[in-house]
DNA sequence: GTGGTCTAGACCACC
DNA sequence: GTGGTCTAGACCACA
């Protein structure tokens, strides 16, 4: 995996992690990989990892088992995505809409590259 | 002007500056205001406008008359405004396709939040 | 180190770091001093140096880890290398063709003082 | 005519108006441009033309008649040369020697780009 | 430990 | 007046 330069490491780890949760791929009650496996995996620092996942069980997406490791919330899957739809519909959308703006870009070149995404794929 | 917590205050001022290149409030080839006033009227310290104004001029948005000022460059608005879009349809909007095919958000929702949003100004 | 009156010392600084790249010292991939180190050696302010590693990064000569250090970019001493010697066949050997042929000093007059200078080493 | 970025204006001035002198343009004892003629020419402020007179003055290559203007030195010319000859010799060709060795760059490819220079011409 | 940002204040060359 | 550089010192996020 490879990061993004202006982004905390931490914080696109966390991303990634919820990212799963989110799509399905660790299911709730499931146990996510260990602090020291995922950090051999992304070649970073455990320390690292852990603030992920500090930062994630600060949201309650994942808990932990003491001696057993971080899982999925029950209703973990549901919780981010609440969470960021909120996030996604209150503060993204308004920024873009206010960029669209000032570049003279309407919602129909918006429409336009969205076909080409989804045909593209 | 009051700035976000998060990112740093000469790259706001820098994005402010741009904004106001890209809208043609600065016109190409006109001075914008000096260092000096620019942190009096923001209230922050001349060295972090200087910040904000080297990092425009790396990106040729604006040049230096020395011992006059900065200036808006000849084909400034122009420049900005190609190399926000490109950025804009290169990078922007396939995240935000992605962030949407996550969260379940249709097209269609965008344009209702659209219409929402130019009506309520 | 000792640096030269006219110019400004984080150019110098710059220039000192480049000479390491392009001789090989610190080769591709390789740390190089910290910040707060190498101000102490030098013994100037760590924002000086901090300025020269900011331009160098510009550059692409150096580039950043997150919380680890800068390091040498994988193509530095290349791209130092091929940038430098197009600026002097380009730029600086024309100048000095000029300054030549005003002063009425010959090619031949170039070669005794290369001899000179290679046998004063 | 243009000037350099990273250079004083003033010095460029007095650069070109030492070239006129060298190449025997403008003769000894001859009256050279008035301040304000100079400054409407190249489009600067007078202060700065003036500046560049009074460097020119220091190093005697020309002398102000009160009243009737700037006028080349009886031995302009010559002194002009003899100063920056010096200079050549002992600053700027070591200089030069210095950055070959650093690029890795012979004193024959020197002579083939003077080949160039002089028949392109 | 690492870089990154910001302030306060100074001094300078230049136009 | 303009920008440009430098210092000292502080605080912060990040690994």
């Amino acid at each position: 995996m490879e990061f993004r330069e202006h982004e905390a490491i931490y914080l696109q780890i966390a991303a990634h992690v919820s990212d799963n949760i989110l799509t399905g791929k660790w299911a709730a009650e499931q146990k996510i990989p260990s602090v020291r496996e995922l950090a051999v995996e992304l070649q970073v620092n455990p320390n690292t990892v852990m603030r992920a996942y500090e930062f994630l069980q600060n949201q309650q997406e994942i808990y932990n088992k003491r001696g057993l490791g971080f899982y999925v919330s029950a209703n973990g899957a549901a919780q981010v995505k609440a969470y960021r739809k909120e996030r996604f519909l209150q503060q993204e959308l308004p920024e873009l809409f206010r960029t669209m703006q000032l570049l003279e870009i309407g919602i129909d070149e918006i429409e336009k590259q969205y076909t080409i995404y989804k045909t593209g794929k």
